[in-house]
RNA sequence: GCCCGGUUCGUCUAGCGGUUUAGGACAUCGCCCUCUCACGGCGAAGAUCACGGGUUCGAAUCCCGUACCGGGUACCA
């Protein structure tokens, strides 16, 4: 080995490396590095290596927020569902970003029921979407547009293109189209119609015979139609495998990317920030608004949510639809909050995911979204709707809970007041990820255990023995009941601990394991394992009650014990 | 088939050519707290950045190809 030789190899790696070493150094050289270095005066975001001066380096980041490049009071979103089911998480999320985007910017959000397809749109669908919308507060700025309403507007439209000749009555037969679809695809080629494939005279021959026909838009031959999508970048398509689409029927029905593009035009739509399965209409799109002679708007489209099994996400993934999360017992700002994070993150590398409302929006910009689809993560919505839970206040946790408390069991107003409500639920916020668990963490307040852990009955009740301790437990505990009767009214802290004092005592004085006397009595009277500090329990269950479940408990387990 | 995209821990993500032994969150596991569970606190494990080339002194980051996945390919939206 050559020393020397290495030696003069190393030093001249490093040339490069000194001239990036100073290059960091200051920004007085930062345009050495090929970076665009504009001046500004202020707003906006800095990055953190120009912050410090006036020079600011132009990232894809905060494009957006350039304050001389937007103005930001003319932004106008929309969302434009159409109403053949019930709104989906999907198109919840891009609800929700159309209407992140909009608060952020300061524009408004728009919501347009696209409801032209007669055969599959119903009122109760667009009944449904609204209350969905509602629910999540994605509520719209100005009256909802109804597409079938303006139907009047795409035949204006429709007339304009045919004068003008940018579309054109398509006689071409199904049959004939399904011959050169054919051919298209021996041949490997993508089908786009061109009434160029016909014969010379054959449509004039289709027209004479009077058979129907359909409205064609004419893509301009030999050009390539593309846009800059907000989050994938830079699109293009030859015209030449876009084709002269069908516009309208030969009833003169418009179809959904002529509408569309008319609502958009005619409802000033800004931006249009939409499901990654309308990229390739997106061309389609362009080619409509050029021929109108319309200025199109910004696009920006979202991946797609998948199923764990990383197909698009469907009914046999679960809950799917806005409402099913309701009635899980999911709260919206929770909701909201996931479906933020599905795609799109703000700007810092360490953050709190717990993000409220004004935060998000803060923080939101549209070109921060993933390029790549996620995956819907069901456990994930519930830590953080149990996140929500506890820092609601209490009082609205109430509100939501005792109706569903009462919907599951009978809840007798004289025996359970409201304040007794409160307090068990106060004992299962900490043990509740959604509204629903509630029920599930206290129904034993309301029912006594029919069956008991089978395992733990086995282990802490399994023979005569543990038997007669538990039932001397019991004696213990009501006495000392019956020397501190339970305070009517404030808090019980105070009783839960000369209680627990008493018991503590008499196990400790017995040599018994304090865990070992208080699951017997756990399992008693709650038929289970697991439930909040049993003190708390007994104190809101009641003397008389408690007994009476214990001595259930023992007759039922000395009937099996050995 | 053809057109258009995508690919970082099991999952959601940070990452914008050197500060990365790839950071955080959920889930998992362990410890602490403790009457159990939960909450909370602490910690562990978990990603050869899909693969192969190239550019560069230096690539998860830029370019090309391959594989796999997705969307589209309608007189649906």
């Amino acid at each position: 080995m050559d020393f020397a030789a290495a030696f003069l190899v190393f030093i001249a790696s490093m040339r490069s490396f000194w001239i990036w070493a100073l290059m960091s150094m200051g920004s007085p050289v930062l345009s050495v590095c090929g970076l665009d270095v504009h001046y500004t005066h202020g707003g906006g975001k800095y990055s953190s290596a120009a912050k410090a001066g006036n020079f600011r380096i132009i990232s894809r980041h905060d494009m957006e927020l350039n304050p001389m490049t937007t103005d930001s009071t003319k932004i106008r979103v929309r969302f434009a569902p159409s109403p053949t089911g019930y709104l989906h998480i999907g198109s919840a999320r891009a609800a929700l970003f159309n209407w992140l985007y909009a608060r952020h910017m300061g524009g408004t959000f728009l919501l347009r029921i696209e409801d032209t397809d007669l055969e599959r749109s119903t009122e109760e669908a667009t009944q449904q979407i609204l209350t969905s919308l509602d629910w999540l507060g994605l509520t719209p700025d100005e009256p909802v547009v109804y597409q079938r309403q303006r139907a009047d507007r795409h035949k204006e439209y429709l007339d304009r293109l045919l004068t003008e000749g940018k579309a054109y009555k398509c006689y071409c037969p199904k049959e004939r189209l399904e011959e050169l679809r054919g051919k298209a695809r021996t041949d490997g080629r993508i089908f786009a119609y061109n009434r160029a494939m016909l014969e010379p005279g054959e449509m004039e021959k289709y027209e004479a015979a009077g058979g129907s026909f359909v409205i064609r838009i004419l893509a301009p031959e030999g050009e390539t139609t593309g846009f800059d999508d907000m989050v994938y970048g830079r699109i293009d398509v030859e015209n030449a495998n876009i084709g002269d689409f069908v516009i309208a029927r030969g009833d003169g029905s418009p179809l959904y990317n002529f509408t569309n593009v008319v609502d958009d035009i005619d409802m000033g739509i800004t931006h249009i920030c939409r499901g990654e399965d309308h990229v390739s209409n997106t061309p389609k799109q362009m080619l409509i608004y050029n021929a109108l002679g319309a200025t199109p708007p910004r696009f920006a489209h979202l991946p797609l949510i998948l199923g764990p099994d990383k197909q698009k996400l469907s009914k046999r993934h679960g809950a799917t639809g806005v409402m099913e999360f309701k009635e899980k017992g999911i709260l919206p700002q929770a909701l909201v909050n996931y479906l933020s994070l599905l795609g799109w993150a703000p700007p810092e590398a360490e953050f709190n995911e717990i993000m409220p409302l004004d935060e998000i929006v803060s923080k939101f910009s549209l070109d921060r979204v993933k390029k790549s689809p996620a995956v819907f993560d069901h456990e994930k919505l519930q830590w953080m709707n149990g996140m929500y839970i506890r820092e609601m206040p209490k009082s609205k946790i109430y509100e939501l809970v005792i109706p569903t408390l009462k919907s599951r069991f009978a809840v007798n107003s004289e025996l359970a007041s409201e304040e007794w409500l409160h307090s068990i639920i106060d004992l299962a916020i900490e043990r509740s990820r959604t509204l629903s668990d509630f029920a599930d963490n206290l129904s034993y307040f309301f029912e006594a255990p029919a069956e008991y852990e089978e395992k733990a009955s086995k282990k802490f009740l399994g023979n005569s023995e543990q038997i007669s301790q538990f039932v001397e437990s019991a004696g213990v505990l009501d006495n000392a009941w019956a020397a501190t009767p339970t305070p009517t009214t404030g808090p019980i802290d105070e009783w839960c601990g000369a209680m627990e004092a008493a018991v503590r005592t008499w196990s400790d004085a017995r040599g018994y394991k304090f865990g070992n006397v208080m699951q017997p009595i756990r399992l008693a009277l709650t038929g289970r394992t697991a439930s909040p500090s049993l003190f708390h329990v007994m104190a809101l269950m009641g003397r008389e009650e408690v007994a009476r479940r214990i001595s259930a408990c023992a007759t039922r387990l000395s009937a099996t014990a050995q």
